[in-house]
DNA sequence: GGTGTGACAACAA
DNA sequence: TTTGTTGCCACAC
């Protein structure tokens, strides 16, 4: 097609993004699948990188196919991120978060 | 249109 | 387990 067919890429992670529920997380990876861009892990961290401060969506449910916070476990980011889930009742240990119990699974 | 880039992922040592 | 390397994708220059 010639692009009347795009909707913008990543509008589509937004919408995908915008579906986790409340103590649930996804990884790069599943968000980028979800959002019909297998394979573009990355490239959705790179984009999420782009959000404002105030943003709506729940950026803070991203996480790394491991289960860890994609940030320096010292930054602030991160701190920021683990305040986010924790607040939504996801325990955190060592940076870390058991997927088999927070994987967001539709 | 080629090149570099990154809040990743999978694999080798 | 930790560290390094390679593959991916869409985007910005």
């Amino acid at each position: 097609m010639t692009g009347t067919d795009n909707i913008p890429t990543q509008q589509r992670v937004w919408q995908v993004l915008s579906q986790v529920p409340d103590g649930k997380v996804v990884s790069y990876g599943q968000l980028a699948e979800m959002a019909g861009l297998p394979g573009a892990a990355r490239w959705v961290g790179s984009t999420l990188r782009k959000l404002p401060d105030g943003t709506p969506l729940p950026w803070h449910r991203v996480i790394t196919s491991q289960g860890r916070i994609a940030f320096p476990a010292d930054s602030d980011s991160a701190r920021r991120q683990r305040e986010l889930l924790r607040r939504e009742g996801v325990v955190i240990t060592g940076n870390k978060v058991n997927m088999a119990l927070y994987r967001w699974q539709p």
